[in-house]
RNA sequence: CGGGGUGUAGCGCAGCCCGGUUAGCGCGCGUCGUUCGGGACGACGAGGUCGGAGGUUCGAAUCCUCUCACCCCGACCA
C-alpha cells in the first residue's frame, strides 16, 4: 500500500470519494443524501446479489417482498424497538398534490391528509411480523424463511456514498421459529454465511461476534456481526444477523399450536447486508491507481485492449482478439473486448486501472507475429508476456490467484493493524495515533464503554464469539475481566 | 441541529481583499491533420443569466443585506 494515511480524514475520505467518482461506480444526486447508482457500480452490486442469493437459496431460504409503506402505528407496538430505533424517518403524510391556485406550480393537496401517517421502511421487522401473524397458526408453518431485496430509508444526518446514504438498497432477512434453539442456529448460519461471502467472495477476512447491549439492535435479544478493517485503519461493520427472542412475536401476536398442542409465541431473527458493502471493496482494497476488484466480483475480470497503428493492424489483431474472446467466454470468464477505435491503448489501460478490472490482455501486431500476448494483473501491476496456447487454463489459474493474493494481502493488512493493549494509555495511543483492531479488557458495563467513546471515539466493534476467555483488568475502570473484547474508530 | 467552508463553462479552479475594456486558466468537448506497445501533438472552434433576490455605485463576479444549495467536522447510524 503506497498510500499514506497518517492524516486519516481528509486525505482518505477524498480518496475514497474520487475513486468512486473515477472508477464511474455512483454520483450524488439531486436529492439530499442519496446517491445515482451508475451502471458499473450497479454491476458491482448485481454481482454481490446473485452471489448471496444463491447462498440463502442453497440453505433453504426463499425471496418475498412487502410494502414500502409501514403504518406509524406499527413502530408503536414493540418496546424495545421503539425505544432504541433511530426516528430519523420519512413520513408519508398526503396523498394528493395540486396546481397552486397563484400559478406558482404544484403544492401540497392539505385536504388529501393521511389519516394515518406511512413511514418509509427504515427497516421491515413490524410490517412483516404483522404480515406473519396470519401466516403461521401451526407448528407445521414454521419455519418461514424469507428474504427480501429492497430499497430502505433513514433520514440520516451525515451520509457517504455507498457507507451511508439516505436511501440504500439491501437485503433483509426475516425468519419464524418453532424453537430458541432453532432461531439461534438460525443466526449463526447466517452470520457464518455473511463471513463467507466477505472472505470468498470479497476478498475481506471479518471478524465475528456479538455486540454489546449498547451497540445492539434495538428489540434484538443478541446481535451477532461481522467486522471488517478499512485500509484507514477504521473498522466497517459489514454485516448483522439478529436473535429477536420472542419479542417481534409478542408484539404481533403471532402463535402457533406445538405438537405438544400449547400455544407458543414463535422465535425469530432478522439479518442484512446492504449495498455498504460495495463501499467495504473499495476501501479494502483499493490502490493510488483506482479501484482492484476481486476476480469473483468484477463485472469485467478480463479485459482485451487490441494495439494498432493502421487499419490492416487493427483488422488483424482485433480477428485475432476476438478469438481469444471467445476462448475466454467458454471458460465461463466475463471477458470484454474493448476495440473502440476512439480511445487510444494508454488511455484505455488507466481506464480500467481505475475501474479494477483484475486482469488486462493487451495484443499487438508485435504479438500476433509471436502467437503471444501481454498480460497484466490489477493486484500486483505486474506485466508478463505469455504464448496464446492454453490461455483460457491460464487465465482462470491467474483469476484464482490474484482472488486468493487478496484475500491474503487485505488479511496480512488487518493482523498488521491488530493490536493488544493493556492499559489506558497504550489504549489511546494505539487508536489516537496507528488505529485498527485492539484486542483489550472491558469490565462488561455500559458505562465504561460509554467513556471510553467519549475520550477516544472508539467504540466495541464485538466481543469474539469463541471464548477467548483470559483474565484481566479492564483498560479503563480497572475491574476484572474474563476475556478481551475487540475496540476501534468506525465508520 | 451546532461549528467551518464552497458556489464563476460538462469537471477542477483563478479572479474578489483594494469595484473599471470583450471574465480567464487546465481538463474535457467539436472539426481537420499527424499519431497509436502506458492517459499523444498541432491548428482552428463551440461553450458563461459569475447560485438566487435586493441594495450601494457613473460602473458589481468583486462591496452590503437577505436567501438557496452543496461539501467537510460533530451528534445519529448498515
Amino acid at each position: 500500500m503506497a498510500k499514506d494515511f497518517s492524516t486519516r480524514e481528509e486525505n482518505y475520505s477524498k480518496w475514497y470519494n474520487d475513486i468512486v467518482q473515477r472508477a464511474g461506480l455512483a454520483e450524488s444526486s439531486a436529492v439530499r443524501g442519496c446517491m445515482v447508482i451508475k451502471p458499473y457500480g450497479y454491476a458491482i452490486w448485481e454481482k454481490m446479489q446473485a452471489a448471496l442469493d444463491r447462498m440463502f437459496k442453497d440453505t433453504g431460504h426463499s425471496n418475498a417482498y412487502f410494502p414500502i409503506f409501514i403504518p406509524k402505528s406499527f413502530f408503536s407496538r414493540e418496546a424495545a424497538h421503539v425505544e432504541g430505533f433511530a426516528k430519523e424517518c420519512a413520513v408519508v403524510t398526503h396523498y394528493r398534490l395540486k396546481n397552486a391556485e397563484d400559478g406558482s406550480g404544484i403544492v401540497v393537496d392539505e385536504t388529501a391528509k393521511l389519516e394515518e401517517e406511512l413511514i418509509v421502511r427504515p427497516t421491515s421487522e413490524t410490517i412483516i411480523w404483522d404480515t406473519y401473524r396470519s401466516w403461521v397458526q401451526s407448528y407445521r408453518d414454521l419455519p418461514i424463511l424469507v428474504n427480501q431485496w429492497a430499497n430502505v430509508v433513514r433520514w440520516e444526518m451525515r451520509t457517504r456514498m455507498f457507507l451511508r446514504t439516505t436511501e440504500f438498497l439491501w437485503q433483509e432477512g426475516h425468519t419464524a421459529h418453532a424453537t430458541e434453539k432453532e432461531a439461534l442456529e438460525e443466526t449463526h448460519l447466517i452470520l457464518n454465511l455473511y463471513a463467507d461471502f466477505a472472505e470468498k467472495f470479497m476478498a475481506v477476512p471479518v471478524l465475528k461476534g456479538t455486540k454489546s447491549v449498547n451497540e445492539r439492535f434495538a428489540g434484538a435479544l443478541e446481535t451477532y456481526c461481522i467486522e471488517a478493517l478499512m485500509q484507514d485503519g477504521k473498522a466497517l461493520q459489514a454485516g448483522t444477523s439478529h436473535f429477536l427472542g420472542q419479542n417481534f412475536a409478542r408484539a404481533f401476536d403471532v402463535k402457533f399450536s406445538s405438537k405438544e398442542g400449547k400455544l407458543e409465541h414463535v422465535w425469530a431473527t432478522s439479518w442484512g447486508v446492504s449495498t455498504r458493502l460495495v463501499g467495504a471493496l473499495i476501501m479494502a482494497h483499493s490502490d493510488d491507481h483506482g479501484l482492484v476488484l476481486p476476480p469473483k466480483l468484477a463485472p469485467i475480470q478480463v479485459v482485451i485492449v487490441p494495439i494498432y497503428k493502421n487499419k490492416e493492424q487493427y483488422d488483424l489483431v482485433c480477428s485475432k482478439a476476438r478469438a481469444l474472446e471467445e476462448d475466454l467466454r467458454m471458460k465461463g470468464i466475463a471477458v470484454k473486448l474493448d476495440d473502440r477505435d476512439s480511445y487510444k491503448p494508454g488511455w484505455k489501460f488507466n481506464e480500467y486501472e481505475f475501474k479494477g478490472v483484475p486482469v488486462r490482455i493487451a495484443i499487438g501486431p508485435r504479438d500476433v507475429e509471436n502467437g503471444t500476448v501481454e498480460i497484466a494483473r490489477r493486484d500486483t501491476l505486474e506485466k508478463e508476456v505469455y504464448q496464446v496456447a492454453d490461455l483460457g487454463n491460464k487465465v482462470e489459474h491467474l483469476l484464482h490467484a490474484i482472488q486468493d493474493n487478496m484475500y491474503q494481502k487485505a488479511l496480512a493488512f488487518r493482523e498488521e493493524n491488530t493490536h493488544k493493549a493493556d492499559t489506558w494509555r497504550e489504549f489511546k495511543d494505539i487508536i489516537e495515533n496507528k488505529g485498527g483492531f485492539v484486542w483489550a479488557h472491558w469490565d462488561g458495563s455500559a458505562e465504561t464503554e460509554q467513556r471510553i467513546k467519549e475520550e477516544t471515539k472508539a467504540t466495541i466493534r464485538l466481543i469474539p464469539m469463541e471464548g477467548q476467555s483470559e483474565k484481566g483488568k479492564c483498560i479503563y475502570s480497572g475491574k476484572p475481566s474474563s476475556g478481551r473484547v475487540v475496540f476501534a474508530q468506525a465508520y
